[in-house]
DNA sequence: GTCTATACTTCGATAGAC
DNA sequence: GTCTATCGAAGTATAGAC
């Protein structure tokens, strides 16, 4: 109690999380950013070094939260099935709380990894080996059919964040006539996310 | 022939393809557009407005000609679990042609249709009706089992563009000492993505 | 339709006082 | 650690000749 805590760098981040969401990094303004942690710009440089280093901060921490949500699942002493359910659901659980990373994340896709230094990469690769670890451990014990667990990693991994970055284009596209995209929740979808990925690694029912 | 096309603006659209894939919409510069179009700035303004009308132009071209590629499948003699197959080797075909559309748009859902005008978001919104189209069809004949349309969607449409857009970044991981990404095809990760569509449709044998 | 030259704006970053 | 003031570099867009 009555610590000095250092707010201002804390805040920062979280304003960079919202601004790198919504406009990507060459659209992210330091200004915005500044402005919506209520600090000032020159506090930027004086905690971060300047925009790319704050981003990268930034990436670091989310990933090694996720993955470390991840890595705890997989020590955990349930079978292979049900650690799949529960990374699934501590997936969708980290992107319904931090809001900002499905957009984040999908930006940094399609940046080829552009602005990651060794060290980002490092956190980032965590999260695949975490969920590809879970798999292979249950193809070992022969209970999912042996598939690839990279192919399987994506076919778990890719819907959810995308899922959830397409809410305001499903929303526009639900208003219109002929509305294709029936309403769906997260919940429904983390549900069928989970099925999935049952009947991917389902041994045997070839198809 | 001795047809007097006018090459400059789609010399325009393909450069514009390849800098909005590399650096979105706000990193994109109108310069480095002409100039890799080998034409003059100004022929940007001349021929689309501007940048955001480029943009948009180049959306929906883009959509227009998966969505079309889709449409013909579905309305082919085939069975919805034919078409189905079909349509994702159709979707990764395009991939593979269109080598900048993954990323353009993973960035366009982060930004969450933000530049898109009615006209593109409805060339956008013909691509999940194409798919969910096959869908409804082999559930209502009973070839499928009932799932959520939009649902069986993103669980089959979204990890190809993620693992295309993805492969700078795998292949960096992978170039490390214990490396937990295992290499792994296009090819083969679309015949992966075709079994899990096929598992997750399939009549019967609950988890 | 195409090019040159340039106006106007915005943004990342820093210097320097407190 | 925090703020003000500002520099210099880009960047979008246009005017106007050809």
């Amino acid at each position: 109690m009555s610590r000095p805590i250092r707010v201002t760098p804390e805040r920062l981040l979280a304003a960079a999380a919202h601004e790198f969401a919504a406009h990507g990094f060459a659209g992210a303004r330091v200004d915005r950013i500044a402005a919506r942690a209520k600090a000032n710009k020159a506090m930027v440089y004086y905690h971060f070094g300047g925009k790319r280093d704050m981003y990268r901060t930034l990436l670091r921490q989310l990933f090694d939260r996720l993955s470390a949500s991840l890595e705890e699942i997989g020590r955990s002493n349930g079978t292979p099935t049900t650690q799949l359910r529960q990374a699934i659901a501590a997936l969708a659980g980290f992107i319904e709380t931090e809001t900002y990373f499905p957009a984040v994340m999908l930006r940094e896709i399609a940046e080829g990894g552009t602005h990651l230094d060794a060290k980002t990469l490092t956190s980032l690769g965590a999260v695949p080996a975490a969920i590809a670890g879970i798999i292979a451990r249950g193809i070992a014990t022969g209970e999912f059919r042996p598939v690839h667990p990279a192919a399987a990693y994506f076919s778990i991994v890719a819907p959810l964040p995308v899922f959830k970055a397409t809410a305001p284009i499903r929303s526009v596209l639900g208003r219109r006539k002929h509305a294709p995209v029936p309403t769906l929740s997260m919940d429904e979808f983390v549900a069928h996310a989970q099925d999935v990925a049952a009947r991917m690694l389902q041994v045997g029912s070839g198809q």
